[in-house]
RNA sequence: GCGGAAGUGGCGUAAUUGGUAGCCGCACCAGACUUAGGAUCUGGCGCCGCGAGGCGUGGGGGUUCGAGUCCCUUCUUCCGCACCA
């Protein structure tokens, strides 16, 4: 038989989904291996052919540790909420869990159609209500927690407040709110429940709280940090303005530090762990207290408000050098500092930053700009009266949004200080400030009293030292990483678990868990502004224990990285309705051996997971540090897009005739994508492309060689460059074996590539060729049991290592060559020997599944049973070579090859080239200077 | 501006420890077979040169008997961050 690769793939997959060859099992004596790939979120476009690149690869890798007899668990759901499905609904009206539900079905048929070994049995979808009463569960488990920072760990909220009952706020140190109140345990005995749970919520890890955050009018919603790049959503590219708000924010910057130190721990990308360190930021200095003096400090004490700024340094060393401070615009202090004299500048100057968009700020980073307030502040080491200015240069949402000026050493505070004449005072005795700022830490202190003479160390230690006394300021770390907003204004997503009680938020009891996402009528805001949950008819909480009452839901849901954040413990015991993951399981499984996925997910879902693994693991519910030991980024596969030129005629206007790529220039033409399935070999299927749209019926073409050849272009795969290529359409036409092989045989997985169907065809004929190892010439199947030649076990053990240490280092397209020159060689042998093809059917069968399952019940054994086959030993002694074809190079060139005995020793080599009268040919008489002889390497003859 | 990754034939790439640069495949060229075909098989295929030979891993320099690989320098592309105090 001929190899039929539709009915093979259809009927392995048919038997491994009846016979659930890849189910996990929960409990083994083997050593568990855990392969995960990042979850995809179901889009309405289905898969291309990019999209599977790191499933393949990850499937190869698991099928391989099941053939090394790992229990291996390898698993697949969906990321189901999201924006896109509720952006559909909006235009559609169709409720987004009916077109999740289509969307889902043609991504499992998709994935199915590869011939994946997912244990479809443990799916998750974040979108079910089985799952989402967990993620809703993790979220009360944070929100009846609070980070202790002397221990170092999450603790429950009810220790907390035995503590206050008990001693009160003093002994607490606590990763929480600024404005926490101190108090004794009387006080606090004394407070109202009230008044207790609104102290409490400012120590809670996830928190109610009036913060400023990203809000994204377009798509009515807050967004969160990382979903905004250049002032922009992510998703849509919609702007985003910065806007006051009651808000849900997770408190991430509690576990900052162990975010960071956790890093060293893992086998990441290094890039990746770079993004996440800048990510979070984080920097080491002081806070320093400047008060202000009068007579604005009696105006901020009538108000109730501090008398004092407080600045966030890196250089407390250059305080001396202090000469003015500088607010953000937006902080707080501004217009009560503003003196009369100066309103009306400072207010101009505010209303024009306001105007400036996030982009044109950036992009006039080097034009600085700002106002005096007409107040000053006392700088605490010496007493001088400094000006206080605004700036937009400086951020409100970076440490204090305040900064001590120190033109000396900051080029920007240098720049500031020449365009409004401020005063620059030199600090370091080999400073050198003529013409620019010069921030050095070498040479002695000068202008700076108490510390002058010091050397950076002394100074900055002596400087924290007296701060400290002083009670103005102490060593201080600052994170750029802010704590996470944790509600979305939008419909489709997790409900929050909350309800709210004389405007305070309460958690429903755990046995209400779900809550279920009501169904309403329209998925926008409601007329005032509310989300789309406030439509929900009905929807409000009735406390058991109350009957009568009625309660508010919170009508924000939870943000898209909710669900995603604790999932890979889901698969662990997936249908658990009892827990998150068994206990059991988890021990068992404990953490991701190896995590595929794209980096476009580092800052976001990356470190959200780590975050709550953490937290998790301080609840004693999870048993690693770190969720994911290992992490592969996949590179991106990107389109090659197709161009066609048309000319355009005297007037400018497009013709319908187009012109060979060869012959463009010559022509007055302009390029038109067109779609890539229409082409092959970059050569116009001219026919077809009359067809493709009805106004190119008619068009004419210029060729080249009676071709129309089409020029192309690398960039991202998309509909409107039509260079979308379906894996559908190749696995039809050549098999999914095909497919698997080809998209690692493009080059190395973490590297970017385009995609280019023209290679296919050898990936095709090489499977053909496996095939025909194993049948006749006529196609019956033969296969002899003669015992196998040295140079065949020589190919065989040759590929088995090879692929062994490609996987084990994820070189899966060096096997697949590897695979090629085997099939090349046991082909030129005239090979069919059993006792070699059967073992190469099982080295094989991680990249091509199919045939190999196909092959090996041919070879007569039982179905189904390749999958769980030990690998095959590598056998060195069948390597072993007796002679070898040493090059001998002459100054370092190659000349010739000469078959030498390996068991030659160095001198007698030496003498053996010599002695050859080819070799004395290139020496050309000149006496050799040297030879280097490297056993079974090389010879070099120096002359 | 800062940080990271990468530059090798017409194309995707290989060279795992400093040891024959271009494996494997595509495309292309020539040939065989043939119901002339998007099938199969054989051979060729880095560049220049008829050849001997020379040149060749983005450019320049260095270390070494020997460099795609190590060092310095420079250019280009991609990715991330970007007034971070």
């Amino acid at each position: 038989m001929d190899y039929q690769f539709k009915d093979i793939e259809q009927k392995w997959q048919k038997f491994w989904a009846d016979h659930q060859t890849f189910k996990a099992e929960d409990k083994s004596t083997k050593p568990k291996y855990y392969v995960l790939d990042m979850f995809p979120y179901p889009s309405g476009a289905g898969l291309h052919v990019g999209h599977p690149l790191g499933y393949i690869a990850s499937d190869i890798f698991a099928r391989y540790k099941r053939l090394k007899g790992f229990n291996v668990l390898h698993p697949m759901g969906y990321d189901s909420f999201g924006l896109p499905a509720e952006q559909y609904a909006i235009q559609t009206g169709q409720p987004p869990a009916l077109t999740t539900d289509t969307n889902i079905a043609t991504y499992r048929r998709q994935l199915d159609l590869l011939g994946f070994s997912f244990d479809w049995s443990r799916e998750v979808r974040t979108s079910s209500p089985d799952y989402y009463k967990w993620t809703q569960w993790i979220f009360m488990q944070l929100f009846n927690s609070w980070y202790d920072k002397a221990a170092n760990k999450a603790r429950t909220i009810n220790e907390l407040a035995e503590h206050f009952e008990k001693n009160g706020s003093a002994g607490i140190n606590a990763d929480c709110d600024d404005d926490v109140l101190s108090f004794t345990a009387g006080e606090w005995q004394a407070l109202s429940f009230e008044q207790r749970q609104t102290e409490l919520l400012k120590y809670r890890l996830t928190y109610l709280r009036e913060s400023t955050v990203n809000w994204c009018p377009a798509l009515g919603t807050v967004l969160a940090n990382d979903e905004v790049k250049d002032g922009f959503s992510e998703r849509g590219g919609f702007p985003v303005e910065q806007k006051k708000m009651m808000q849900w924010s997770m408190r991430i910057t509690a576990y900052a530090d162990r975010l960071l130190t956790g890093l060293d721990t893992i086998d990441w990308p290094e890039p990746l762990k770079e993004m996440q360190r800048n990510w979070i930021g984080k920097s080491v200095g002081a806070s320093v207290k400047f008060q202000i003096a009068e007579p604005a400090k009696a105006a901020l004490a009538a108000k109730g408000m501090d008398e004092l700024i407080e600045v966030f340094t890196t250089r407390v060393d250059t305080i001396f050098g202090a000469t003015f401070l500088v607010l953000a615009p937006e902080h707080e202090l501004v217009s009560a500092l503003t003196t009369a004299e100066q309103k009306k500048t400072v207010e101009k100057y505010i209303s024009q930053t306001q105007k400036k968009s996030e982009l044109e700020r950036m992009a006039e980073a080097k034009v600085v700009s700002g106002a005096f307030t007409g107040s000053y502040a006392i700088n605490p080491v010496n007493g001088e009266k400094i000006e206080i200015w605004i700036a937009d240069y400086v951020l409100a949402g970076y440490g204090t949004g305040a900064v001590m000026a120190v033109p000396s050493g900051d080029q920007r505070d240098y720049l500031f200080a020449k365009q409004y004449k401020l005063p620059i005072i030199p600090i370091i005795d080999i400073q050198k400030i003529d013409e620019q700022a010069d921030p050095t830490k070498d040479g002695r202190y000068i202008n700076s009293g108490f510390i002058n003479g010091m050397t950076y160390k002394e100074a900055t230690a002596t400087l924290i030292a007296r701060l400290e006394e002083t009670g103005a300021g102490k060593a201080k770390v600052n994170y750029r990483m802010r704590d996470a907003i944790f509600g979305r204004q939008r419909y489709w997503g997790e409900p929050v678990p909350v309800y709210f009680k004389d405007g305070l938020p309460y958690l429903l009891a755990e046995s209400e868990l779900p809550l279920i996402l009501p169904e309403v009528d329209k998925y926008l805001p409601t007329e005032s502004g509310e989300p789309p949950l406030a439509r929900a008819k009905d929807w409000k909480y009735k406390p058991a224990l109350e009957p009568g009452e009625l309660y508010d839901y919170e009508l924000s849901t939870m943000p898209g990285w909710a669900g995603s954040s604790w999932y890979w413990y889901r698969y662990m015991d997936a249908h658990n309705d009892r827990k998150f993951a068994s206990k059991e399981a988890i021990d068992y499984w404990k953490d991701v051996d190896l995590y595929i996925g794209g980096s476009e997910h580092a800052t976001g879902h990356l470190l959200y997971s780590r975050f709550w693994n953490k937290f998790l693991r301080d609840m004693d519910l999870a048993p690693e540090e770190e969720p994911f030991k290992k992490l592969i980024n996949q590179g991106m596969i990107q389109g090659r897009s197709n161009l066609v030129y048309r000319l355009i005629d005297e007037l400018g206007r497009g013709t319908n005739t187009f012109v060979s790529f060869g012959l463009r220039n010559k022509y007055h033409t302009s390029p038109l994508h067109v779609d890539v399935n229409i082409v092959e070999n970059d050569v116009l299927d001219i026919k077809k492309f009359k067809a493709w749209r009805p106004e190119f019926e008619n068009a004419e073409f210029i060729l080249e060689n009676g071709k129309y050849v089409c020029g192309f272009e690398i960039e991202k795969m998309s509909k409107r460059y039509y260079n979308v290529v379906n894996p559908d359409d190749i696995a039809s036409r050549y098999g999914a074996d095909t497919l698997r092989m080809y998209e690692m045989f493009l080059g190395p997985l973490e590297q970017s590539k385009p995609w280019n169907t023209n290679g296919i065809e050898g990936v095709f004929k090489f499977l053909r060729k496996f095939w025909k190892l194993f049948h006749d010439e006529k196609l019956n199947f033969n296969v002899s049991a003669d015992a196998p030649s040295k140079a065949e076990l020589k190919a065989l053990h040759k590929i088995i290592r090879k692929v062994e240490e490609d996987v084990e280092r994820f070189s899966f397209n060096t096997s697949v060559s590897s695979f090629m020159i085997a099939v090349n060689e046991l082909t030129d042998l005239k090979c069919n020997k059993k006792a070699i093809l059967q073992d190469l059917v099982v080295v094989l069968s991680p990249y091509a599944p199919h045939i190999c399952e196909e092959l090996w019940t041919v070879l007569g054994n039982e179905a189904g049973t390749l999958s769980y086959q030990p690998y095959p030993v590598f056998n060195p002694a069948y390597l072993v070579e007796d002679e070898y074809a040493y090059p001998i190079s002459v100054n370092g060139k190659t000349r010739m090859n000469l078959n030498i005995s390996l068991s030659l020793e160095e001198e007698d080599i030496k003498a053996f080239v010599l002695a050859n009268p080819a070799v004395q040919k290139y020496l050309d008489n000149k006496p050799e200077r040297k030879v280097i002889v490297v056993r079974g390497r090389i010879v070099n003859i120096v002359v």
